[in-house]
DNA sequence: GTGGTCTAGACCACA
DNA sequence: GTGGTCTAGACCACG
């Protein structure tokens, strides 16, 4: 059950990748109660630290709010989390995009390779009969 | 003059990018000499370790030919060149698709983040009118 | 209608400094009877073990007297009102200072800080009509 | 030689306080190298962790850059700093009169009770011959 | 030698 | 039981 880790980022910024993707997914819902951070550690095979660590840069961006003996809850406000989803996501966009460029692509065989990427995606979902 | 780096990666790996770029584009081109290790160094203004570290990543996937006495060149295998291209292309597209998807986006809204994100940065380029 | 806590300082607490203010700017005069454990626990959604403790605090000090049957009630001794009052404050003052001093101000820059606080604070005021 | 530390703070907190001082009044200049964290653990006699903590709150806000392997500097970028200080000072300002007013002062006595408190610190220094 | 990460384990305040 | 802090100690990548 234990969650996957690569080992070429620290395992806290994965954590919270995670935690955001699930937020973000509808996971773990607006203005939900998040698993306890002795509950992630335990999911996730990790040291709780790690977990605190981890949640502590949501806190910072706001996508959790911390009561304090109660547990962590998902904010309510759907803005700051479409606001973080929009951020990271063209964040992401432009570094490809400046990756790809570095490499001579121009914006047409950009495209034409995510397409590929993407095909050979759903055959590996196809494959495992989605899982 | 130094080269910038950000420092959430190592030195070495942002080296190697760049150099590939420098092939790819045709800054270093195919069969031509590099500069020594130490002109590197001077120029990044990096340790030389570093330098090296970078240049020996390249030479083990053969984009370098290490001619001892002379010096390090570019492969003149064309296809080596772009195989490593292509294979740093579709990764990066793999991984950046993972990543959107994590997000939430579906293909249709990635190609549009994507164009965004070209707009954008030729908005940069005129204003820095090249730079 | 939940009073507003923030997380960083424990509840307890800033109930007890919520209550001294009421007491000192005269929403729970002299001699008069608080509201009940049940009721402030009500009124601030708050557990009600929270407002017991942050009541036994003021206890301590004297500010409060407990009439077993009847209830709790702020202290008729003025005394022991405005001796609380000037201990916070002068307290308040020289942690400030002492912050500030850190800081690099003098002594002159903080009376120009605390102005121009002061001015923004009235501003709000005037902006939200009283609230 | 430890460095004291108030127990109802944080360690890492009143450490990131600490160095903030050291950088606002020039005990760490801008552009200046930090003792290393192992060094900062021993003189403070902390553990290491706890000053990568605190010092990772300031990289976080600008205030100093990090060289991997180098070393923490101080950043060169002295607009960093005034502004970390003034907001820094503005905060404390606004929170010490909301504090103070909470209490019924209004804003002569304010100014009464710091000067008050300005002595009494003078006459402290004083006291220590300048300690 | 530099910072960065992680674990295990402990203790604390709060509700 | 909740989060928060701290320590000791270990290991790693980088330069």
């Amino acid at each position: 059950m234990a969650w996957i880790f690569s080992s070429d980022r620290p395992i806290y910024l994965q954590l919270t990748d995670r935690v955001i993707s699930g937020i973000l997914t509808g996971e773990y819902p607006m203005g939900s109660k998040l698993p306890s951070v002795r509950e992630f550690a335990e999911i996730a095979s990790v040291n709780p630290n790690t977990v605190q660590r981890a949640l502590a840069e949501l806190e910072a961006v706001g996508l959790i709010d911390n009561q304090r003996t109660t547990g962590k809850f998902v904010t309510e406000e759907e803005e700051r989390i479409t606001m973080a989803r929009e951020k990271r996501g063209s964040a992401l966009a432009r570094d490809f995009l400046k990756n790809m460029t570095d490499l001579g692509y121009d914006s047409d065989q950009v495209s034409q390779l995510l397409r590929e990427a993407q095909e050979e995606k759903e055959e590996d979902e196809d494959g495992y009969a989605g899982y």
